[in-house]
DNA sequence: CGCTAAATAGACAACTCTGTCTATTTTCTA
DNA sequence: TAGAAAATAGACAGAGTTGTCTATTTAGCG
């Protein structure tokens, strides 16, 4: 699993192929699929896992930021920070996800986007902690900058764009306030 | 060039093998290999193409907003709205690009790119033709807006993220203009 | 230790992929 | 209408794809 997501993150899910995963993580053929019914189910449960290990590193840069509810909201933008700052960061693999597989209907394409709806209703709840007068708006809207801000990122190798979308998120939140 | 777009938007660029892009524009293979080097080099024309159509109709919908400088800015998110609602709407060509091809230096990654900052770059004029005091800042923030309602447009299906971003960007405008 | 369950290597089928090549036919233009 | 340029069909190489199968070896556990 580790070297299967390290491969698809830094590849492609397309790209890489079952025998360079198997070749590289030395795994026989026959036990990968003993366990995953078939590629498709293979990175179905990459992208669950994965999706599990960031929202717990979420959670944990939002309780690290203390109490202030502002600040706990805003912690998810420098997470983002550090994460467009990692060497081998390549974008977010659940939009790649949605991109690679684009219809609507896929079990992969839905596996992404659970984890994006994750997330969403993540930034309600700190939305509404920090007294959003429409915590669902504020959340929505925060979901929009950060996606945006990861293809960015992704793009250009560049952090800035984790400031970027602190700073409109600081102001959208702001105004949600009054 | 035509059927070329219509395949890899609907299925991926990789998905699409050049065998089936034959078949269904009637063309043989080697007319396609005297015009264009590799599959890669067919896929940036696409995209270059779809570049201009998407920056023309983009201006297209400025022009035809009017005169008001805020209603020219924001008629970018009407026009978002009327491309999500659109029945073939299967997401972003461009970030699906850099999705599938994640090296930032591969030539269909940077080509995708490249339309983003022609996006960006008009993003930034319209925010200072609306009075922003820093229209470099609002225009990046704009831009994220925009890229995180095309994917939540894209996985859900739904033309509502563009009016989350639409009033998102409007209160940013409005914060940047004081 | 001994038995069972799991993991292994490696061959194999049955494709699909890009790109090259040749020989033929069509299309344009002077 | 004749000659040049472009497009065509179709075979082909060489590699890569997922998934199945068998026979062997390893590992866990009572």
């Amino acid at each position: 699993m580790a070297t299967a997501w390290r491969l698809f993150y830094r590849d492609g899910y397309r790209t890489v192929g079952i025998d360079t995963l198997l070749a590289e993580a030395n795994v026989a053929k026959m036990t990968l699929y003993n366990h995953f019914s078939s590629k498709e189910d293979l990175i179905v449960a990459v992208i669950r896992k994965r999706s599990d290990e960031v929202l717990a590193g979420l959670a944990g840069a939002v309780e690290a930021a203390g109490r202030s509810p502002e600040r706990r909201l805003l912690a998810v933008f420098d997470w983002l920070k550090v994460l467009f700052g990692s060497a081998d960061f390549k974008g977010c693999a659940f939009i790649r996800a949605l991109s690679e597989f684009p219809e609507t209907d896929h079990p992969i394409h839905r596996a992404a986007w659970s984890h994006k709806q994750s997330v969403r209703k993540m930034l309600v709840r700190l939305a509404a902690e920090a007294g959003a007068k429409d915590p669902a708006a504020l959340g929505d809207a925060l979901r929009l900058l950060i996606d945006g801000a990861i293809v960015a990122a992704h793009a250009t190798g560049s952090v800035k764009p984790a400031s970027v979308a602190r700073h409109a998120g600081a102001n959208l939140l702001k105004l949600a306030r009054k």
